[in-house]
Formats: structure tokens, sequence, C-alpha cells
DNA sequence: CTTGACATAGAACGTATGTTCCGCTAAAAT
DNA sequence: ATTTTAGCGGAACATACGTTCTATGTCAAG
């Protein structure tokens, strides 16, 4: 069998495993995995995880019953890899206040409310908190009342980013794509039919965080 | 102990389990419990699992090494149980052509795009596809281009529903949150400031699916 | 005071389970 | 033709692990 390739055997030892898994809460033993495969001698299951582990299929961990654990890779692969993670909802959003950050050293647990989403909708997961939308003053950021929005703590920013700035002269929060304009910085509403802001001082103005994702819920 | 308390060594039990599995991938052994927890008989081990068993905290199989499992309801309450659901992605959804709907066979994989999402998001995860919306032309219903718009395959709405219809007369799909209103029925967008279509005929539109949910990943 | 339920400790037991060694076959490499 | 390698089966072995039994101490109910 050529390396990287997996034989019909491996292939359903894996799937095995997977699906005992996710039934019991418990990997199978070496004897379980040959039964439902059709292989009487154990030394033959034995050696099958250990080529799995070769081709980085498995984690086992010598002289523990059931010490076999299915890596990332292959979990992701199929989809079963549930990597959640829990972003605290720290408040609301209006137009008319700056955002209410959460304290650097603010901790995960301690809030009260979060919400769940896969890792994988997010590029970064440090320092990210989602707030609730307020009132309809965002549209002009497609963003409406009730909808959920995920920042990033975070007063760099690049072009084409949107993000959270508080206008210090209008005294108001909005959400905008941020662009640098020669010496000018532009704020252009998500919304195509409407027109960007101009800001010719940047003191003006004071970036509270970036957008990571907006959430909207039906129903 | 009074029915329904837990005392701090079970506690100290669960917490155990709980890190040792999300570790490991398998749960420990009861020595291995014992030693954390500062038990040195197996038997004490034993007498407490068997107590939590019986408030409902673990299930456990009999003469199984590590046999152990956390059942829901604590997983539950520690956030733990990533309830992660794959929606296929199906395709995208244009203003200028009806939404083209999966074949209602179609299994959830053989489609080769997916998303993952939460299980908690959706209220309910039956006949769900999700679509990428592709052009400007949704903005009245406050979806930009590139985000994500999951549906539920249905046809039967109620007041205060989005969804997804195909207004045959104009030859277009739009989004719309959709009432009725004696005999006619109404479609309203998301954005308040635009003005509702008023439908005299039903036979006039087709309704392609509800909206459950918008996402917009930004970056 | 006695009794019984509860919680714990220690030891002994049986077995479920991973490990190892030997032998066999077929195919590929030399 | 001979050697090497991958894959398989069987049996023996050591031990990790769950189970069970006895004994001890505590505390509230009778």
């Amino acid at each position: 069998m050529a390396k990287g390739q997996l034989t019909d055997r491996q292939r359903r030892i894996l799937d095995y495993i997977l699906s005992f898994t996710t039934d019991n809460g418990y990997p199978p033993s070496i004897r379980q995995i040959g039964a439902s495969v059709g292989i009487s001698s154990t030394s033959v299951v034995n050696y099958n995880l250990n080529r799995l582990v070769e081709e980085g299929y498995l984690d086992r961990d010598k002289k523990v019953s059931r010490g076999i654990r299915l890596t990332d890779k292959l979990l992701k692969a199929t989809g079963k890899l549930g990597d959640v993670i829990r972003i605290p909802k720290v408040g609301r959003i209006f137009a008319s206040e700056p955002v209410h950050l959460p304290s650097t050293d603010s901790p995960m647990f301690g809030a009260d409310e979060a919400i769940e989403i896969t890792r994988d909708m997010l590029s970064t997961t440090d320092e990210v908190f989602a707030l609730e939308v307020k009132g309809d003053s965002m549209i002009d950021a497609m963003v409406s009342d009730g909808d959920i929005v995920v920042m990033k703590r975070d007063y760099h920013w690049r072009n084409g980013d949107m993000v959270a700035v508080w206008l210090k002269d209008l005294e108001e929060t909005t959400l905008k794509y941020i662009y640098h304009e020669g010496n000018t910085i532009r704020l252009q509403p998500a919304n195509p039919t409407m027109d960007p802001i101009i800001i010719q001082d940047p003191k003006h103005l004071e970036i509270q965080g970036k957008v990571m994702l907006v959430l909207r819920q039906l129903e």
C-alpha cells in the first residue's frame, strides 16, 4: 500500500471509531473495532491503528484502554469537529452613544449572555465581543434593528474594513467602510445608494472596533 | 446529603471528567479520577459515580473501562455541547432568477460546500439550505452582496415572516416581509424608508422559502 | 442508647484490554 | 531465484480497570 493511501479496512476502522465515539462518548476498544470490521486478531487491529497514527489520522496513548482519539484533521474533514466558541454579548449599540466596550480583562465567563458560533466564521477570536443593534439608525450599513454585530476590539484598520466609529462632531456612532484618501478619510455606507462622509481631520473620529460578522435571526 | 445536591467531591469529579475528556478525547478511568480528586479507594470513586448517575449527570456502561459519558444536561449547562449542524450551500440568489431550490431528497452530503452554524441559531433544521447573495439588488431587504441567506423550504407562511418570493409579473426574486391584508398581500421591505408592494392577486407570486438567518462575514 | 443510612478506606478478585511474539502468505524489490 | 515488505491470524502475557466485600466513622432519627 502506497504511503498516504488508506486500505479499505483502515477506512472502515476510522468510520467505526467515529460513529462509536459519537454514539457512546468514549472510543471503542481494539477488540470492538476488530469485531465490527471483521478482524479476528487484536494484533492486526493494533497494526492498522498504528498505520493510521503514522498517516496522521489518529492519536494513541499507549497502555491506555480506549486511548484513541481522532485527530482534528480527520474531524475537520468529516465536519464533526464542533469547534464552537462563545462570544460574550456585552451590550447594545445605538447611534446616539459610543460603543460600550468591555474592559480588556473581562473574562469570557461572567458575561451572563453569550452567542455561540462556529470557530471558522471568524478569522480571529481574539478580543471579540457581540453587540445587539437597537433601532433603525444603522440602515445605511445594511444593519437592522435586532441584528447582532460581532466586533473585534482593534483601533488599527485597513482600507475596506467596516468599523464602528464615534463621530465627535455629530455625537453619533455609525458603522461604515473606511478608506484612506490622501489626507482625508472616507466613510462609505454599505448601501451603495447612499453617499460617503468625508472626514478632513482624523481627530474628529474615534475607531471603536472592527466589524467581523453580522447576524440576523428571523422569526 | 439532600437529594439533588452535589457534594464538593462530586462537583470536582464532574469538573475533572469534563476537562480530562476534552483534553484527551476519551474519559478518565476510575483510578485517574480518584487520584485527581484525592480519593485513594476505587470503590469510593465508584460510589460517587453511581450517585452522579442517579442525579442524572452521568451515564455509565458497566464493565466497560472508561465507560463514562457526561449527559447532555451537563454539557449544555457548561456550554460545551457544540451542537453544530452543516447546512448545504446549494447556490446563489439573484434578483433576476427564481431561487434554485434543492431537490427534496438531496442528501446533506454530496453538497460540496456547506456552512456550519450552531444548532440554536435556528428554530428548525428541517429542509434548510443556504444561498449566497449576488449583487446589490436585495438592499431593500437589508441584504448585501456576499451575504449568506439560510432558508427553509416552506410554502406556508405567517404574517411577519420574511420570505423569498418570485414575482411573476416583474420576473424578479425578492426578499420581503409578508402580510395578509384583507384580500391582498403586502410585501414590506426590511428597510423602513422604502415602500411596500401590494399584490392584488396571490397567483402573481410564488413563495420560494422562508428566510431563517442572514449571515454577513466581513474581511 | 441503639439503629440505620450515608460516606469513606482498603484489599482482593476477575476480566477486559493493550502488548508482544511467532508463523504464514502474497506481492514487490533485488 | 532470493530477499524484503506489507498484511494477516493466533496465542500467550501482563496489567489496567471495574467490581465486590468487609470494616470504620459520622450523624440524625427512633
